[in-house]
Order: structure tokens, then sequence, then C-alpha cells
DNA sequence: ATAGTTAGTGATCAAGCGATAAACAATTCA
DNA sequence: TGAATTGTTTATCGCTTGATCACTAACTAT
């Protein structure tokens, strides 16, 4: 592209960027590497698909740890904080309307083939950002879907949430979330209307929600349905 | 144990066990060996963890890969077809039954560290017998239970499912085998009762199945109700 | 007992790994 | 223009990996 005169060595390409662009550069396109061939793979591969040689990578990460590092921050930390617990709390909309257009953008975020898969392989390998995101969407998402689902209900929404909701808010979410796995990671045919699966998924929780969880307010059922959360007769 | 004379050399441990007993014993020890490790694991530290030398693993097994094909056949094919299919078909029992018993049934074959553990693994490296297992959940477990849901729902139950109803499906099941991802694999709190968590899931399901897909024979409602399946509005 | 078979071991190879040092080329600034 | 600086490569080190070979010791059959 830009060479002045022909240096006496044949060196296919040498780009000299910028350092702070060589080294977005070579996170997000390990990033990639990562993804494809897990943190096993070597940074002889990882420096060939880069078009550089091997040692560079060691200029700009002290070691190939260094480098892993950076590439969970990335993948974690920069999609997120996008506005989406105040979405979820606004209650001048349908919690349903909230509740989609907050699975349609986070979907979004974590639907690739890149996402998924550092993810699994850092679960994998129990690392600590890993728990620590496991936290946030408890936190700062189920929480609040419980909370407006209770509200939603006419049931007292100021209080933390039980475990049992919790952990439906969890089932729901990771059902959710492994339509991405299955459509990214396992590559298995899913249904194409990712829209749809959201919207589905939607009504399924959350009539099934005020069934098991709901009050009598707007029901006119019984608290807790004894069909419903009745004990397991074998 | 049982040694005749002290042997010149000094081999700690000689056990000289049966060539079938020996090759059960590597293969099951692989497998949480490579449970912990990934499969990028070591001859060398899986041989030190069978208490035998890296070689003779070679005596067993033509290749790391061969033992590691070994693990996935035991780990896939060993609990699987225990008479499910049967259970999720028998309408003398209560649909609701039948479900709970089976996924008890299921997550105590598949909640363990061991199984998750190989089955991400193998997930991310794209196997084929991934694709396979998928396959199977997907015609011999979700068919069946989108076929019964429907039978309880008074439609026809003998035509092959939606695309729809076999995504919730999917996210239904999904949510239920994330529980076990949550808990063996983040090792994050899970709600201690896996019986309540099942029981709740199923009674979100169900409820929300019958609401957004069931037929007006025993709710009185409409079909598909409008607000139940609508576009959405953002 | 003794010969034959085979489970198990120690030593080692070639290849690949992450990482380092020194040489070189491209840019910057005097 | 020439010196200093910094990005990039070549060459290489020490270590680990999967795999192989020759050998030893335990079991089996006669």
């Amino acid at each position: 592209m830009k060479r002045k005169a022909l240096p006496k060595r044949i060196h296919a390409k040498q780009k000299r960027l910028s350092p702070d662009d060589r080294r977005k550069e070579f996170v997000a396109k390990a990033t990639e590497f990562f993804a494809d061939e897990g943190f096993g793979g070597g940074t002889r591969d990882l420096a060939r698909r880069l078009g550089v040689t091997q040692p560079l990578l060691y200029r700009y990460f002290p070691s190939k740890g260094d480098l892993i590092k950076e590439v969970y921050r990335t993948v974690y930390l920069e999609p997120l904080d996008t506005g989406w617990e105040k979405l979820l709390c606004d209650r001048s909309r349908p919690i349903r309307d909230r509740l989609q257009e907050f699975y349609r953008a986070y979907t979004a975020v974590i639907f690739t083939r890149k996402w998924l898969r550092i993810y699994l392989y850092s679960g994998l390998k129990g690392l600590d950002i890993n728990r620590w995101y496991v936290g946030v969407v408890r936190d700062k998402i189920l929480t609040r879907i419980i909370r407006e689902c209770r509200h939603e209900a006419g049931l007292p929404a100021h209080t933390r949430p039980t475990a049992s909701e919790l952990e439906m808010a969890w089932v729901f979410h990771s059902g959710i979330f492994y339509y991405g796995v299955r459509k990214y990671i396992y590559e298995s045919p899913v249904l194409e209307d990712k829209q749809q699966m959201i919207s589905d998924a939607l009504d399924v929780f959350l009539a099934g929600f005020e069934r098991v969880f709901g009050s009598t307010v707007d029901t006119g059922r019984a608290p807790v349905p004894a069909a419903g959360r009745a004990a397991l007769s074998l």
C-alpha cells in the first residue's frame, strides 16, 4: 500500500499501525480466534491470523494470559450497561412491551457466535468474571423482572423476590439464552423468527407466572392454586 | 498388597489388573479428568491420576483421540434409553405427573458435574455426537411432550408439532437444563429444592402453553388470545 | 519348575508450546 | 541529513506435549 522503497528483505506486509489501533485490532481478532479455537489455541496460529509474527504479540501483551484477560473484559463489559435497567422499570409502558424490547436488545448483543463461545469457555474455566456476570444478570435483570411481574399481578413489589420466583425467572431467562446456544454453538436449526420465540416465551412466562405466583386481585382464583403447586404424587 | 518378593526396582505399585477392568477404569477416570481439565488436559496428568505411567495409556487406546471418543460414548450413551418415551406417553396418568417424573429422572442423570462439563466441552467442539444428542432430545422427548400437551388441551395430537410449539418446548427444557449448568458449572447458588424448581417450571409451562397454544375446549377463551400473541408494538 | 505371554515401565523422540533477546526496519525529531 | 526511538522480525531457549521403543516383571499353561 504505502511503501517508500523496497526493503532488502522481502517482508510481505509491514503495516506499522499506531500502537492503540494495533492493540485494539489484536484484542478484537484474538476474541474471534479464541472463540473459534478455545483458549488452548496457540499464539502462533493467532499471529498468523493477524498477519503478523508471533513475538509481536508480546510487545503488546506481557503474556498470553493477559491477552485473554483483555478479551474477557471487552466481551463481558463492552456491551453491558445500555440503560436496560431503566427500560425494565419504566411503568409507563406495559410490562410485556418492556420485556419484549429488553430481550430483543439483550439477545441482539449476546446472540453471536463470538459472545456465546467466549462466555461458555470462560464459564467452564470457573472464572471470577463469569460468576460476577451471573450475579449481574440476577441482580440487575431478573430481580427487576420479578418486581415488575409482581407489580403487574398486584403483589407487593418492594420486597426481595423469593427463591422460587427467582428460580422461575432463571428458567425463563435461560430458556431464551439457550436459543442462542442452540443456534450458534450447536448450529442446530431453530425457529427462524427470533422475535416470535421471545414473544411466545414471554406469553408463556407471564401467563404462567401470574397463575402460579399471582394473587387473587384480577384473576379471582386462589392465591396459590392447589393444583398448581401440588407436591409430587409419586 | 499382593507382592511375592520385593522387585529389584522400586515400582511403587503394580496392580496388573485384567485388561477389561483396566480399560473400564481408564475410561471412567479419564471422563472425570477431562471433565475437570477439558480435553486439552495432558496424558501425563491423566496417567498420574490413574496411578500408572503415561505410556500404558497407549496400550489400551491407540491415541488420545480414541480415548476421548470412548469417553464421549460412555457419557452420552450409557445413561440413555431408560424407558422415558413410554413414561411420557402413558396417558393413564396425568400429564403433569408424567412430566414431573420424567424430569426428575432425566435431571438425576444429567445434573452432575461430570456429565454437564463433558456435554458443554463436546458442544463447543461441534462434535457430531453432540448434534445427534440434540436431535434425540428433540425427537424423543420434546416432540412427545408437545403431543401430550396438545392431547391435554384438546388439540389434534397426531400431527407434527409446529416450529413455534417445538421452540417453546425447547425454551422450557433448556430452562430446566440450565438449572444444572448454574449449579454444577457456574457453581452459583440455586433454589436448593430441585423438585420444586421442576414443579414450578412445569406449572408455568403447562399453564402458559395451554393459554398460548391451547384451544377453547376447556378454557372458554378464544383460541389464540389477541393479547397473547400480539405483534411487538415498538 | 519353566517357557511363553502380556501388563506395565523408563527413556526418549519430534513437534509444538509460551516466551525472550538481539537484529532490523520504519518513523520521529534535532 | 543523521541520531534516537519504536514497531517488527528472525532465531532461539526451555519446557511440555503426544507418541514410540526396548525392556522388565507378573501371570498362565504346561
